[in-house]
DNA sequence: TATGAATGAGTCTTCATTCAT
DNA sequence: CATGAATGAAGACTCATTCAT
């Protein structure tokens, strides 16, 4: 086996046609859903030819996985962030800082991954993505259902809800981003809107407990 | 391609065909969704021919559409039933009379119409009632907006919040229900979780009003 | 639920159209190969739209299977007969009573599925059936070794084969087999050459006999 | 499309990239068959690029066929080396050396040629070398049948056998070394099956010479 | 020599709807 | 009313080979 020094010539694209076919794609299941796009159609808006397409992407589903890989992957670490000490003493949970530190994160994320979510939420039917809302809303509730048990054993006033009341509190979270979603709200009036739906959740949640 | 004609002397069970094809479409549709539902299986499940379907019904939408009719036309006439005098009457908002009317009338529909609620809110994708949840959402939200302004034009201390917000909320009820009928919750159950979401969401809207 | 009596117009058609797929089905399969044949060419020569073909078959492989599905379950069935005490008497053996039965049984056997036998053997490649030339040695085989065990438990002197030979008897009776169909080789002659193998065969067994 | 050139000096491995690809290639054709290996798995499992193999052969097919030509031009020559006289000596045949030489040929041919001989016999499908097999026996016939008339001019005992039964003996022949193949068999099993394999041959062959 | 993107025709299969009988 | 065969366009995906760079 001999070691050679060589000159070798790459080529690289200035335009990155995956580049190109991701963002396509993208449009296209936002119009149409995972499953009622079409690859033939996605291929003519790239200007690509059809088996192309193959060359870049195994199949349909990694097209979509792989456009929403950096969303999902951040919701999924989120529920660690929110795993420390400081969201357990009860002083921050009054004054309310807990709530800006989660309305501030919930705007930024909204704000950089809209028509992501919006994929994720009502496009993601017929793809291995289908059922990332249930999964998300599981996740949190898993999570929020944690953050209780502890509260309840630190704190001598224990809160009761039924672990469905708890699941519906974070759909309706979900939910929320929703309609954020559905309705194209622009950051300011989000940011508005959003502050609305904290005061609402947490008087609500604020009656629940102090039962 | 040669054709025979054949008298054949046949004992039948007359059923009604319609009511059949409906049943079993009906099942269809939730199993599989609108689109993904077969006109073939629907065909077989029934005993009836293929094309003999269309002697029933015009095409595929019409058979959704019919199976949901009854639902449809109720959830379109149920605004007016709060349009009376009675649901402005400020002391029967604070007695939680009127809390306890849509209460009931809430759950009454959704013991009724489990199924039908089912294909319209997740199952009717590519159908002509796809839009249903939305269309839902946006009555229940003009008829809120209305009553506010009734109430505000006969109340002195007014009632402030954003069109949105109040969507937000017609919107979190039709997600409630989305969240009974996705997990199968049972009348009993149902009866429990929904008293605390009418507690928290009623608490939560008297903190806006208030406000 | 009503009975009636009524008059149905059932209607026949004369050329059935499954025939016609099969056959057609069953030339591009001899011709190409089941992996290399054509859906739109048989679909073509059949003058059926494609489409149509699945409306008789489930797929590419329910044709093959249904081509051979009368030949297969015969040959899944053939070593039953010879599981009668008859074959296990010397004196049958020796005069050649059970040469002549299996022999005028393979003759005809051959003769009637000529082509299906074809496709079992060299055609098969994709399909479900794909293996059945292994199969069908393997159970004759396994016939071979369990008629060998009664023999040596009846007579006392033993035969002693090792397993890999008997496989490769049974490989080899069923290698003449493919001979015969590669060549085209017709009744009479097939009937002489037939003659030879078994009297070849049945030597050099002999010799390993008693050996 | 733009194109940039980049220079890159880079070190690499300059090994026979013709052999890596041939030894891959060989790899695939055993576990896929030809038709079904692909070449771009040919290629990254070589660690060259898809297109670069064309510079090294012309087609999918020339890479099968090279694999092959040294044992497919050595089977094309084995039968001259049956030409001697010493071959058509009835005492040699008598007294086993023909058989003994047929015999160690075998064995070593078999040892040396284990993957060609898979690939040639039951890979081929879809390649220039799809009918070796047949090929391979036909050649061998012609040799048997060129020798059987040698012989008979020679002796005054003739022996009579269709060409029918020569061809299958001879495909019984290679048939053999295909159940060695199939079933994996390594040399000292093999050595012994052969042995076998030779007596039943040679027994059922002297009955029919002396018929 | 080397790259790997690009091609283009091919694969099987599905489906709602229509239509001749 | 009833049949179910027929249609035709669409679905995702594969692959050996070529070609511009």
């Amino acid at each position: 086996m001999q070691i050679e020094t060589v000159f070798v010539i790459m080529q690289i694209k200035k335009t990155d046609i995956r580049k190109v076919i991701l963002e396509v794609s993208g449009k296209e299941f936002l119009e149409h859903g995972f499953k009622d796009a079409s690859m033939r159609t996605i291929a003519k808006k790239s200007d690509v030819s059809l088996g192309n397409i193959y060359n870049y992407f195994k199949n349909k589903d990694e097209i979509f996985t792989q456009i929403l890989s950096v969303p999902v992957s951040l919701l999924n670490k989120v529920n660690n962030l929110f795993n420390d000490e400081y969201f357990f003493d009860i002083e921050n949970i009054r004054n309310g800082k807990i709530k800006q530190l989660k309305f501030t994160y919930s705007i930024k994320f909204i704000c950089n991954y809209r028509d992501e979510l919006k994929l994720l939420l009502f496009k993601a039917h017929g793809s291995s993505l289908h059922d990332f809302k249930d999964n998300w809303i599981d996740k949190n509730t898993e999570a929020s259902i944690e953050w209780l048990k502890k509260y309840n054993n630190i704190h001598s006033k224990k809160v009761q809800a039924s672990e469905f009341f708890i699941h519906y509190l974070n759909s309706s979270y979900v939910n929320f981003i929703t309609e954020i979603l559905m309705h194209d709200i622009h950051k300011n009036k989000m940011i508005e809107y959003l502050k609305e739906y904290f005061e609402y959740s947490f008087h609500g949640w604020q009656k629940v407990i102090e039962k």
